[in-house]
RNA sequence: GUCCCGGUAGCUCAGCUGGAUAGAGCAACAGACUUCUAAUCUGUAGGUCGCAGGUUCGAAUCCUGCUCGGGACGCCA
């Protein structure tokens, strides 16, 4: 538990003994007590309504109940320097300063693993995400499903969770025998025949480049080869190389994954058949027009049954992805997360269906939706198509934007909120993106660690953090305070842009605190002394953060 | 027609468990570099939180209806 916390804690007991020696409510009636940090520092540290909560219960007016409340309360007990009711009956708390001056200690001492909580208690949370089908290569919407993705294991792991990434290789579709068809076709091109490309074919410039790959390393040798036999190899040769580009880019991109999960190792191990065995023991499953359904409307969301075997025997993608799901469940995860593009989320009541159907709790699993992003481009929106292969590629937005302005970007946004990628914008790479901004503070921080030692400063001198008194650093201090607790409930509501927000709000406060105090002064050492050590625990706590979004946290800018 | 997501400042977006006067960046305007980095800061201006009801001490937040934008409604994946 950190500082802030346990203040918080001790506070709320205290709050709650009050209201019951004053009689206000009994135990039972008693409800949970709410602190609250107030955005406007005149309303002091913590704020609570439980005087308006409790009018009807006390039947008694909001503020006096808060005046009862008041005089029952300890004032020297739960380090509270003043009192004050306001409004409709908040009580507002105003801190002694002495909660805060633990904060810096405390940064300094855990160092990069500051932030880190136990406030998922290990529990095993798996996060499936990107799972792009393997026929091309990662385009734009699929980055911002990579950086959320990421960034919410990142931030699970910190909350003390126990997270797995996974990816899921849908290496087994319709969609891997149309990759075959794409680059045979442009294998069969590159060799100067006239042939057309398949009707769902893919027409990205890699398929190109998996042909031509192919004529380098073989020539024309699948030209004498049996249809059946050349097909079977562009297929597996496509599949592995967009494979290599997928794994390749996601790495650069600082995505990496604990499994890949293929498709087809369903259909060895018969666990399709288990899965729909299992399904039919719950009797879940009927015969229809010649082929097998999965009776999702049972579950109340789902608005028609699915089929599941098709009138000419073979699956549809959603029997495979049932078995899959299966698998996941029966690995133990006390949590199953899939990130999906919304052009999948008609797909949420059926899996959720299944899952009950398989005999585990629908809240075992959910699914975060990635809304769309929309590309501009010389002021026009850029319709986006993967059938045509003019989407602006993740390679692309690595090169051209960069890895830490193209993360930054995609985290600090809601998920389930569509977004406009303006291209012309993020190319320019001016300080209109937030994320020069947090790294600004952190290279001015080091530079002036740098300074310090140059002038002959003790970087590492004892310090008393009581003499950091001045308002913008007293708002430095609490805001490290928060740190831990903002990486928890990003965690639990499954929201990073909790941590983009915090760490522009930290670095906002760092660049408004630079420019109104000097760090560094001779004549003052004893302050130098502890403005070296905020200094060093803002840099810390700042750049715990940017690694936590996977963006760099440069020295120098 | 049904379902999902969104509608908050000129633009792009935050907004916690329902709290006090709704925030930030960009753009606009006015200032601050002989100083630890001006990729910064300070200030000004900018709002019917899509609309209408409801719940309650209190609603951008919860509920209902409507509206606009996007997406999904296959024995495709």
């Amino acid at each position: 538990m950190n500082v802030l916390e346990q203040t918080e804690q001790q506070l709320k007991q205290e709050i709650a003994q009050a209201v019951l020696t004053a009689g206000l409510a009994s135990k039972e009636e008693l409800p949970e007590v709410i602190l609250e940090k107030p955005k406007d520092k005149s309303h002091g540290d913590f704020a609570t309504n439980i005087a308006m909560q409790l009018a009807r219960i006390a039947k008694k007016a909001p503020r006096q109940i808060a005046d009862d409340i008041v005089k029952e309360i300890n004032q020297e007990e739960a380090s509270i320097e003043k009192i004050e009711i306001a409004g409709p009956g908040f009580i507002n708390f105003f801190m002694k300063n002495d909660f805060l001056q633990q904060i810096i200690p405390t940064v300094l001492e855990q160092g990069e693993n500051y932030g880190r909580s136990n406030a998922g208690n290990g529990e095993r949370v798996q996060v499936e995400f990107v799972s792009v089908n393997p026929t091309g290569d990662l385009h734009l919407g699929h980055a911002r499903g990579a950086a959320y993705g990421d960034v919410l294991c990142n931030v699970f792991d910190a909350a003390g969770y126990n997270v797995e990434r996974e990816y899921y290789i849908n290496d087994a579709g319709s969609q891997i025998d149309n990759l075959g068809l794409s680059v045979e076709a442009r294998y069969l091109q590159e060799l100067g025949q006239d042939v057309e490309m398949p009707e769902d074919g893919y027409h990205g410039q890699v398929i190109i480049d998996m042909a031509k790959a192919i004529i380098e390393e073989d020539g024309d040798k699948w030209l004498e080869k049996s249809h059946q036999e050349r097909l079977e190899y562009m297929k597996e040769y496509g599949l592995k190389a967009s494979l290599k580009n997928i794994e390749r880019d996601l790495k650069d991109f600082q995505v990496e994954f604990d499994n890949w999960f293929s498709e087809r190792s369903l259909y060895e191990d018969n666990q399709i058949q288990d899965a729909i065995k299992k399904l039919e023991e719950g009797d879940y499953v009927y015969e229809k027009d010649g082929a097998t359904w999965f009776k999702s409307t049972a579950f109340g969301e789902d608005d028609k049954d699915r089929v599941i075997i098709k009138q000419d025997g073979s699956y549809t993608y959603l029997t495979p992805d049932i078995a899959y799901h299966k698998n996941k469940l029966d690995r133990g995860f006390d949590k199953i997360i899939n990130v999906w593009g919304s052009d999948h989320h008609g797909y949420v009541a059926r899996m959720k269906a299944a899952i009950q159907a398989l005999g585990y709790s629908a809240d075992k699993f959910d699914v975060k939706i990635i809304q769309m992003v929309n590309l501009f481009e010389g002021g026009e929106k850029v319709r986006m198509s993967k059938r045509t292969g003019k989407a602006v590629s993740l390679r692309e937005l690595m090169d051209e934007v960069g890895i830490d302005a193209t993360r930054y970007f995609f985290v600090s946004r809601s998920n389930d909120s569509q977004l406009d990628f303006d291209m012309d914008l993020a190319r320019s790479q001016s300080n209109e993106n937030p994320v020069y901004y947090v790294q600004y503070a952190h290279a001015r921080i080091c530079t002036m660690l740098e300074q310090a030692k140059n002038k002959g400063f003790d970087v590492d001198a004892e310090f008393n953090p009581e003499i950091l008194t001045a308002e913008k650093e007293q708002d430095l201090l609490k805001k490290l305070g928060e740190f831990p607790q903002t990486i928890a409930d990003a965690a639990e509501k499954h929201a990073p842009q909790r941590l983009t927000n915090y760490v522009f709000e930290l670095a906002s406060l760092l660049h408004s605190f630079y420019n109104a105090e000097k760090v560094l002064d001779a004549d003052a050492q004893e302050r130098t002394t502890a403005r070296i050590a905020l200094m060093k625990a803002v840099r810390i706590t700042i750049a715990n953060a940017l690694n936590l979004i996977g963006v760099t946290a440069p020295e120098k800018m």
